[in-house]
DNA sequence: CTGAAAGCGCTAACAC
DNA sequence: GTGTTAGCGCTTTCAG
């Protein structure tokens, strides 16, 4: 390999010493060499392919200009649009991101998380938190800024960013019920996971405050967020027996899930029974009926995440805030309709919605 | 930030010299050290939580156990599979990988190319060759080891993998001549990208190979790789007046898009008109009616850019092919079916297949 | 078998 | 303004 070209070649081209040439090459220390120098010594860098040791640098500055992020799984379509909203951020600026996946094993993350620090990050944004989950806590104390997404640790001082899940539960819920429908099932994710234990609490939580009957709801608990769990529990709910015009789903791969597993037994969405989604995934529009869902931010996620990364990388940790709640949207399509048993009941309005 | 615990700080708490505590960590020097202070180095490195530090070794050696993956676009489900089968192989062995997203823009792939080279990557997989790109060539040429993925560089030596598109084209056109298909329109994707080029090609070949009719046949030619120009691109071949029965898409979302632009003019797929893409994406499976598709390897084809690339560190060059070419599946589906004009032809063998 | 010493490329006090 | 010097943490000759 041809070798690079260093500041010590430079300086020898030049007949100035590294020291100065490394000043001049820094835009803000350039200021105190000799105009005349700087662009001497600019040009033979240039001239040369001079280009800055990055690994050097690191080394004695104690910054390596690169940052860590976890995720459970790249091959999830929610993560991509937030790698690249923290790309988006910091690639401008001169950092390198390590992008590793944990599979949402706690083993994994652990040896993953070294992984990070033996590379020196100088940051990590951690989207794969399990819910018990110590070690990242304590590379956190230890004085690297790490910044939480979608999950919070409690009893920590980790900025976290989390969606509005309760808003999104809400929204459903209250557009299931002015469409007339009580009887709803909750599909819910794994409890292990956050989203999955969030968006469960959110549902017991909301349902109470609009007042529905507690005896008309169920909940199914899926043990994967894809598209067989879902089915599977669909149908579960249906050999329980008892009644259910709509499904709210936990996240859109369930309710997928759950459209196919009702047509199997012959009972068709949104005609029979309304289902929703969470997360407005990519490819929805393609799938037929078009999901109703809650669309969370996912660009935008990553973006927030890695400015306060970079603010909380300046500061050590002074104004940034510990929490940061995101907003969700409520996108309406096809797979929601009037309650069928609708004309049994008193009517309401909001019904022209759909 | 807590300080971070050196070999320094070993050797000292051990009473011996830091290059023994090097030797004595190190798992092929190590037996050049008597076992018992092998074993006390060990023991206090574990205690006091030394982890070694990649950036400070890499200096030193010029390997920083990391290597540079370049795509267009992450956001593109087609790719996390094939870094999730990049990380299969290098993440066990140490490596770390630095994920860049290019967009397919020169400009933006030259510089992400030189910020992997500032961190001293030890290779780099490149799956976002454009047509038109000398700058890797002379990177490679400078003797840094780079594996080409989907796309090979002309008149160089870098070893590269691409899938068998032919053969692919050569599937699916075989199976619409099966069902009885003549009148056949290539849905082709964008002449600037490799598969784009690579599949129109064979298109052309492998249309005059099995015989069909140059009238018969035409080709739209999209602008990007999405529904709406699959769309679009069906719309057009329909106002073009030419007879079709057949749509050979470029890739699975343009093929998708056909099918609703066709939709649009109330011609469906497959009674009216086959369609067929190409990649076999994720979710198709959800998206009626189900696509027939190619199937391209993805964990397989990053599994082995990596482990050539593992190769071409390691040899600097020698044992290592220049083309590496990865079958690819044909999967028949739903949306294929009979050519509806086939009762005024002559019958062939092949349709009971769907 | 182990210690001493040099040095990877760069930055940052400190001196002149 | 610019040169000198030291050192980041590690590996690797070279002695002993």
């Amino acid at each position: 390999m041809k070798r690079r070209v260093t500041l010590k070649d430079i300086a020898a081209e030049v007949g100035v010493h590294v020291s100065t040439v490394s000043r001049a090459l820094d835009p803000v220390l350039s200021s105190t060499i000799t105009p005349e120098v700087v662009s001497r010594i600019r040009a033979t860098a240039e001239q040369l392919g001079y280009r800055p040791n990055r690994i050097a640098a690191g080394l004695r500055t104690n910054r390596t200009m690169t940052v860590g992020v976890m995720i459970p799984d790249i091959t999830n379509v929610i993560f991509p649009p937030i790698l690249r909203g923290i790309e988006g951020v910091l690639e401008p600026l001169g950092y390198a991101t390590i992008i590793v996946n944990t599979d949402s094993e706690a083993e994994r993350e652990n040896r993953l998380l070294n992984v990070l620090r033996d590379r020196g990050v100088d940051g990590i944004v951690h989207a794969a938190v399990l819910l018990s989950d110590p070690c990242i806590a304590h590379v956190a104390e230890d004085g690297l800024p790490v910044i939480t997404l979608n999950r919070r640790i409690e009893n920590s001082r980790i900025p976290y960013i989390i969606n509005d899940e309760e808003a999104g539960i809400r929204g459903m819920l209250q557009h299931l019920m002015d469409l007339g429908h009580r009887q709803i099932a909750h599909l819910a994710g794994p409890q292990e996971l956050s989203t999955g234990q969030l968006r469960l609490a959110a549902f017991h939580k909301v349902a109470a405050e609009l007042g529905l009957d507690r005896d008309e709801l169920q909940i199914a608990e899926a043990r994967r967020f894809d598209e067989a769990e879902g089915s599977h529990c669909a149908q579960q709910l249906l050999r329980g027996g008892r009644p259910f015009t709509a499904i709210l789903g936990a996240n859109d791969r369930l309710a997928l899930g759950a459209i196919e597993g009702l047509r199997a037994h012959g009972i068709s969405c949104p005609e029979d029974v309304s289902v929703t989604g969470f997360n407005d995934m990519c490819f929805l529009d393609l799938i037929r009926p078009r999901l109703t869902t809650v669309r969370i931010q996912k660009y935008d996620a990553g973006r927030t995440a890695a400015q306060l990364l970079l603010k909380l990388m300046a500061s050590g940790g002074g104004d940034v805030p510990l929490e940061t709640v995101l907003p969700v949207e409520i996108v309406i399509r096809e797979s929601t309709a009037r309650c069928p048993e609708l004309d049994h009941r008193r009517r309401r309005g909001g019904l022209a919605r759909i």
